[in-house]
DNA sequence: ATTGGCTGTGAAATCGATTTCATGATTTTT
DNA sequence: AAAAATCATGAAATCGATTTCACAGCCAAT
């Protein structure tokens, strides 16, 4: 990598105030103040004037005193994740969309998981006087986000929780896990493998819970050797394969608690010379981008976060006065059958 | 999907200020203060009181009030154009990490490789008042940037700019190509296909000029028909294929202007029954985190965003006077040889 | 002609923290 | 023991915008 420094500090030039615009343009600062909120009336030269002095002195509003005065930001702080994982950005991206035009921007902070640091972040978007806060997953507790909601509102997805000034959103992973299963079972597999999530993750477990309820609905019996733990990640996936084969215990099939843990066991398969899905059966949990391009492209239970997202961004919007706006649809979980799946036959 | 909303809503409680938590614990704001920054003598018993008081009105400082007075928001604002692109969110939480504990905290927008808005987001930032901007990619002109570095410090990644105040930092995207090819040409092809980035991004035509170094360091003649225009995403890279394959013009290896291309392409032989690498070499650009797990992994020229985001945040930590802090190597391009290539051999 | 209602404008108050300044108390120095 | 230096602290000024308030000028209604 090629670095270039610059050759010496500058001090940075003082930025113009509403003063130096007012002067400039020969008003008071209230009168520039009213042209740049547009709510009052001004006389046209007055206001040609102090368009002029803007323009000349290339003047920005100082945000942190307009919003000490003001009270509103028009931030609205966004608790992530992971900066990094698809699923987190998909959310991400689908705030930012519902978002624009309102005049609001997002804030993002990531939590990593780690109930300190949420916590941490939380109060930092607090801090900076957030007008609202979408908390996308995370472990926090209900308690605790029900405070905060006294602040300003908040939408939360992943979890069901009723509060004053709380708006939740999330998908019924039972449902989900149920689907992805059925969808092997309709194939005909009847051993079917389980690779979880992280224990400690209530979505994981209420995938489980789904597999669980779609054998017994078909008065199929579960195999507890074929369920093993992953932890949401490729590693995971390729280690739980691997003992799972390594055990010997027959199965044709693996429902993989989510995305990226299927593919680290589609890998570890490949390495095994184990074809999928002519041998083995994989669904996976999420639809992330890549798993559509993946060889083959996985079949998958679409959590479409996007629109969680823009209905999240919607939800704060909508708590925040701003009615008029287009309303998104809710969206649901749904089975996209690609080609990680075949039918078993004896 | 599950909604759940608030029952009524509910005027946010009042947040406490300094004199609340002054005159609580029966001192002045003054004194309040320089608890909270630790900046000056106080004695025991008093900031005993003022903690208690803290903890017992669960005061807050208000940011906004306090980056008026003291010029600094601890905020550094990062311009990224993609929130769900790897290659960005990649070099974000490199920043992030680079940002760990220094007290500064990442501000997030995104300029969606369009000028205007870019230009719009990168304002939006300085009227916020950020100590500190990071520019990744994007269209922005160097002009245009050289201007806003008068207001505070800026790291740019992905060009090369020299001007007061702007620290810029990139890979040399035409070696990088030339490394790509020349793997290819070891490996004993001859006829080695090209899809391009779009012809308006800087770094796409860098690669194809090191793909056509290549070629002429070791006197291979390139095929214009083998050089077809890609888009950066997969649709381009399946798209780029089919045509080459349709025009019955022969190739054994293509090198991909960047990894979703190559996914792409990967897709395309797929369907067609084409093996990789058993019929034809993949080379991609970036190494995104999920090429690893591709059937069969990919081989790439890696780019480490990661480290390349930690280092600019360190460029604009030590700009703004935090000297003492470890130091980051600078990282290089490198070619990661995983399983898309083979050698070609009559 | 007088009262009443608008309208555009500037002066001053305000938001909540930090920082400067002044002061009285305490400690150190000579 | 007197002078000097240091310390802890509160009052007041400050950051840059918004907002309230007061008022002068103007038009219309009585």
């Amino acid at each position: 990598m090629t670095q270039f420094a610059a050759p010496q500090f500058v001090s940075p030039s003082a930025a113009s105030t509403v003063l130096d615009v007012a002067r400039l343009a020969n008003v008071s600062a209230s009168t520039v103040s009213r042209i740049l909120n547009g709510n009052a009336r001004v006389s046209p030269d007055k206001r040609e004037a102090v368009e002029e002095a803007i323009r000349k002195l290339k003047f920005r509003p100082n945000l942190s005193a307009r919003s000490l005065r003001s009270r509103s930001t028009k931030t609205i702080g966004i608790l992530t994740q992971d900066l990094e994982s698809p699923y987190f950005t998909g959310g991400t991206k689908g705030i930012e969309q519902g978002l624009l035009g309102s005049g609001y921007a997002p804030l993002v902070v990531p939590g990593h998981w780690n109930l300190a640091e949420e916590l941490d972040r939380a109060r930092l978007l607090i801090s900076r006087k957030v007008d609202a806060m979408i908390i996308l997953g995370g472990t926090l507790g209900d308690d605790h986000i029900a405070e905060m909601a006294q602040q300003q509102p908040i939408a939360v997805t992943g979890r069901h929780l009723v509060a004053a000034n709380v708006y939740s959103f999330h998908f019924d992973q039972v449902a989900g896990g149920r689907m992805a299963t059925e969808h092997l079972i309709s194939l005909g597999h009847k051993r079917i493998a389980h690779i979880t999530g992280p224990v400690t993750h209530s979505d994981a477990v209420e995938r489980k819970e789904g597999y669980l309820q779609a054998h017994a609905n078909a008065r199929l019996s579960v195999d507890p050797r074929l369920i093993v733990e992953g932890d949401y990640v490729e590693e995971g996936g390729e280690r739980a394969i691997n003992s799972l084969l390594d055990s010997k215990v027959p199965f044709s099939a693996v429902f993989c608690a989510n995305d990226p843990t299927l593919w680290g066991a589609r890998l570890a398969l490949h390495r095994r010379g184990i074809e999928v899905p002519g041998q083995i059966s994989l669904v996976g949990f999420d639809d992330m981008p890549q798993s559509m391009y993946m060889t083959p492209p996985v079949t998958t239970v679409r959590q479409p976060m996007h629109q969680m997202g823009q209905v999240a961004a919607q939800a704060v919007l909508r708590a925040l006065g701003l009615v008029d706006m287009e309303s998104y649809p809710l969206p649901s979980l749904n089975l996209v059958v690609r080609e990680t799946t075949a039918s078993f036959d004896l």
